[in-house]
RNA sequence: GGGUCUCUAGCUCAGUGGUAGAGCAGCUGACUGCAGAUCAGCAGGUCUCGAGUUCGAUCCUCGAGGGGCCCUCCA
């Protein structure tokens, strides 16, 4: 019910506001995009992240889905995974993204669902693409730039395969199909790495004695009596499904892209196909077996007409994607969790019962690469963990807020210490390990109750180093369990701030705790998990003229709110799954409460293991019982 | 059969050419009427096995074994 609201939806940020500080042009930002590697399914290893063009643009396209049922978990982990690298790459290197996904919106399945449902192709299409626009953006995906429908680019394939077919890498067979010819293209099979003579041709693939080899695809499919239908120089019919991904980056985004990306599955066939129609149709496969990025050099302007076969020269040589990206599965049962296996959890069904945020908090827990497996204890532990978290940081903010205008001004000058650290910071590793170190060690020397400047400059650089941790673990190959696993120390260092007497005597303590939350904010937003009305009040306080201070005092309201309601959500949530009402809750909590000011112990503390089985928690404080979810064990 | 990835604490995962870390779970202490939340600490790993390279390997190479995925639509 409640679990939407709370997110910054997708278009607040359809630009994604600068991450590593607001100055976005520092040293710092250069320096990030130097190292970025991300591993390349065509070289099977790592590289160094250069994109095709050095005017700071990077052009990215990942495959979207066939839209003819709901989204599940394995889709989610897909667009999430690659909403993190866009938001990397936006916010923290401070590229210009322009990022595509596409909707498959015409193919046999779809034929078959709207026929057994009775209804237009267009109308199934319509509704599924709807439900998975609502799906991301309750996951908080950011939209892509564009997201083009395959029957929108239908002359434009035509076109394409026209091109093809002219190069002689296709051929129009009888009854109206085109089919690629497989072994016109030498390099054909590189980037999912396999020997054409490797696939067990004709075991699983059905034979067609028009094809001159079984490996051969389908460009063009002619339509059968009552199937939706495009005219084509080879009579009516639609295109297959490789040839629209080939058609709609050259038509949209140019004969170049630096990142495509999708699911391990789309390795082979569907993408070693799209290269090799890319190749075929700009006529350039002869360069098939040179993979180098190194000789590409600047490839002019990314935009093009498209669709009239005159950009081999543009080619020059460059294969058409620059870094291939693929995630590895959601399984279930170490077993890939899909439609035609029957395991597979829709988006939607799992959101009615575990928090969105918890949801990503679980997906981003793996690296993309890695096989994930599904579970309700994965979930549970996101779930927890994410509690954990946003009780920390609302407890952050009440202090920096019960501190007033000592509170405002150490969150000024905190914004200050990450805005020059994102300048300054030549951030070596060595320096990093430095700043981690310096934050670590708890005393500082010196200096008491902040004033001005000197106070920003002498304070640890506690938030500088998280945020900084944090960049360097998702530059790796978009490393996001290192970056999640970076918040531990400082979310212990926070409760220890808040809640020992020691951690309350540290002289530094506004500084340090206003500088985490500034750097946990950032991070959570990379992650995308910020809060819609933390990070809209913080947009609004970087855009006023109310003063440093006064926008400070309003963006921590902001921020306790945001944090309250998502605490909230996350109670509410688990009470879903323990199949129990607030009202219930509520009920035992006054009843023990008046057991225990009766001194009825025994009562109060039946009732309190009765909830803690259940998976409710009492949590007795100076301001009188609350709960949270959970269980201990040793009740 | 071919290809590819993977095997690190009970579980989920990071990581490094010089014998390893986090979170959760467990135990102890502080705190508490007792608990919990929180913090501190403890315990827990022959880094799948074997061979090789190396002064030295968990990390590199080869092999074996287990597992995932692809070779059909699939994210």
């Amino acid at each position: 019910m409640a679990h939407r609201p709370v997110l910054a939806q997708a278009k607040a940020a359809a630009t994604v506001a600068p991450v590593a500080g607001a100055a976005s042009s520092g040293v710092s930002q250069a320096e990030l995009r130097e190292r970025v590697t991300f591993f390349n399914t065509m070289s099977k290893s790592k590289e160094l992240f250069r994109p095709r063009l050095s005017d700071g643009s990077v052009s990215m396209y990942v495959c979207g889905v066939t839209v003819y049922d709901y989204s599940h978990i394995g889709h989610a982990r897909v667009y999430v995974a690659f909403d993190v690298l866009y938001r990397f790459l936006s916010a923290a290197c401070g590229y210009k993204v322009t990022y595509v996904r596409n909707f498959t919106d015409i193919d046999d399945k779809i034929i078959a669902r709207a026929q057994q449902s009775g209804v237009e192709t267009s109308e199934l299409t319509e509704r599924f693409i709807d439900e998975f626009n609502k799906d991301m953006a309750a996951l908080n995906v950011l939209p892509p730039a564009l997201e083009p429908r395959a029957t929108a680019f239908v002359p434009q394939m035509i076109s394409t395969i026209t091109d093809i077919i002219a190069n002689g890498h296709a051929y129009a067979v009888d009854g109206g199909d085109v089919f690629f010819d497989v072994a016109s293209l030498p390099g054909y099979g590189r980037l999912s790495g396999r020997q054409q003579e490797d696939n067990r041709a004709g075991e699983r693939v059905a034979v067609d004695s028009r094809k001159r080899s079984p490996a051969d695809f389908a460009l063009w499919k002619a339509a059968k009596p009552g199937e939706p239908a495009w005219p084509s120089p080879w009579g009516p019919g639609r295109p297959g499904w490789h040839i629209e991904c080939s058609s709609m980056i050259r038509e949209l985004m140019g004969p170049v892209i630096d990142i495509h990306g999708g699911g391990r599955d789309l390795v082979f066939p569907h993408h070693e196909n799209e290269l090799a129609q890319s190749q075929a149709a700009c006529g350039c496969g002869q360069h098939g077996h040179e993979h180098g990025h190194e000789h590409g050099g600047q490839q002019g302007g990314a935009s093009t007409s498209g669709g009239d076969g005159s950009q081999s020269q543009l080619h020059n040589g460059t294969d058409f994607v620059r870094y291939w990206l693929h995630n590895g599965f959601v399984n279930v049962d170490s077993e890939k969790m899909s439609k035609s296996l029957g395991n597979f959890f829709t988006i939607r069904d799992v959101l009615a019962r575990y928090h969105p945020l918890a949801l990503r908090w679980f997906l981003v827990s793996s690296q993309y690469r890695a096989p994930l497996n599904y579970s309700d204890k994965g979930l549970e532990d996101a779930s927890g963990r994410l509690y954990y978290v946003a009780q920390a940081r609302l407890d952050v903010v009440e202090a920096l807020r019960a501190a007033g205008e000592e509170g405002q001004r150490a969150m000024a000058e905190a914004e200050v210490v990450m805005a020059q650290a994102a300048a300054n910071a030549n951030s070596t590793p060595t320096s990093e390990a430095a700043a981690q170190q310096e934050a670590a060690a708890a005393a500082p020397s010196g200096k008491g109750k902040g004033k001005g400047g000197a106070a920003a400059a002498a304070a640890p650089a506690a938030g500088p180093a998280l945020l900084s941790e944090v960049l360097s673990a998702l530059a790796d190959d978009l490393n996001t369990p290192a970056a999640v696993g970076a918040l531990s120390a400082p979310l212990r260092t926070i409760n220890d701030l808040l809640t020992t007497k020691a951690g309350r005597k540290r002289p530094d303590r506004l500084a340090v705790l206003a500088q985490l939350h500034c750097a946990m904010c950032r991070v959570m937003q990379l992650l995308g998990m910020e809060l819609e009305l933390e990070a809209g009040a913080r947009a609004e306080a970087a855009g006023a003229s109310v003063g440093v201070a006064a926008g400070a005092a309003s963006g921590l309201a902001a921020s306790a709110a945001a944090l309250e309601q998502l605490l909230q959500e996350l109670r509410a949530l688990a009470l879903v799954r323990l199949d129990m009402t607030e009202e219930a809750v509520q009920a035992a909590i006054q009843e023990r409460t008046e057991a225990r000011a009766a001194k009825d112990f025994a009562r109060s503390d039946a009732i309190r293991v009765d909830l803690a089985a259940k998976g409710v928690l009492l949590l007795d404080t100076p301001e009188g019982t609350s709960w949270r979810p959970g269980s201990a064990a040793s009740l």
